[in-house]
DNA sequence: CATTAATCGGACAAAATTGTCCTTTATTTG
DNA sequence: CAAATAAAGGACAATTTTGTCCGATTAATG
């Protein structure tokens, strides 16, 4: 469904969500350890969802990663997918054809585009601040 | 979503089937002609498609890919997706943990598990036979 | 029985994704 | 200002996926 690179990316969101909720900063070491993810390659995630606005960064002693509490609410999950795997997910074709076209559907186009508008929906309003709270009440885990 | 070997397998089976309803069978070279995909790659495809009991095959001249039209109403669209991708897709996590695992969730596991429940319903209710009477009818394309 | 047409299957190649390492840059602190 | 710390970024390596090639196998046909 996500590529690795989404799927790591959207964890170590939620994770920097929730400490940021307390006011904490953290570091890609303690997010790859906190999400069970390899380092280097965190690192570079985190540097692709710096740039798109969907996490901030600061340099140096004391610096690492965070989310401004104010925009924790408005930040959604498809921010975090567009940034990492694209667009491919909201419009391409489920059949692998050029690309999704009303006009000459592929024979799933109808049942594709039904779950596809679906995940969108879910991908669209779902916030960070949502994900990170059940985190912190014990519910949900980003390891195990 | 799905692979590309997994994409072109439906794609195949679909054009398997509208010929194999017309008592026609169809060679690699010609299916990957008409689906737009490679022809080595397709071959492979198409083997562990006819190891799967997905489609039949038949070597020796006038050889080639059938479906029987008995079995066309009952093969849906999950075993080709099972045979190909293997059931990923049914029971992975959306966020790349081990398994998924209702008892210690991540934390998009709820809205996840709806959507691939839809997907998992959709993908098993579908029969080729169903998509390929679109194609035959000209509402639908396999290639563009 | 030889020829031919087709899938099967294994080895290989190319491309994309995933993952690592190391140097540079920015920032804090003494 | 010097040292230490943390992200940024570039080059590279490993793995997986996608794709190719070619000989082996099977079956039909004259
Ligand atoms: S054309 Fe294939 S999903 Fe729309
Ligand atoms: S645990 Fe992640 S989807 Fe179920």
């Amino acid at each position: 469904m996500f590529s690795k690179a989404c799927e790591y990316g959207i964890r170590a969101a939620v994770y920097i969500a929730l400490q940021s909720l307390e006011g904490r900063r953290v570091s890609v070491n303690e997010i790859a350890e906190e999400i069970d993810s390899p380092i280097a390659f965190t690192a570079k995630i985190l540097q692709q969802l710096s740039r798109n606005k969907v996490i901030h960064s600061v340099k140096g002693p004391t610096g690492g990663f965070e989310i401004e509490r104010t925009d924790m609410d408005n930040l959604k999950l498809n921010m975090i997918v567009k940034a990492i795997d694209g667009d491919q997910i909201y419009v391409g074709c489920g059949l692998g054809l050029k690309e999704c076209n009303e006009d000459k559907p592929c024979p799933l186009h109808d049942k594709f585009v039904a779950i596809r508008t679906d995940l969108r929906h879910m991908l669209e309003s779902t916030s960070l601040y949502e994900l990170a709270t059940g985190l912190e009440v014990g519910l949900t885990y980003l390891k195990r």
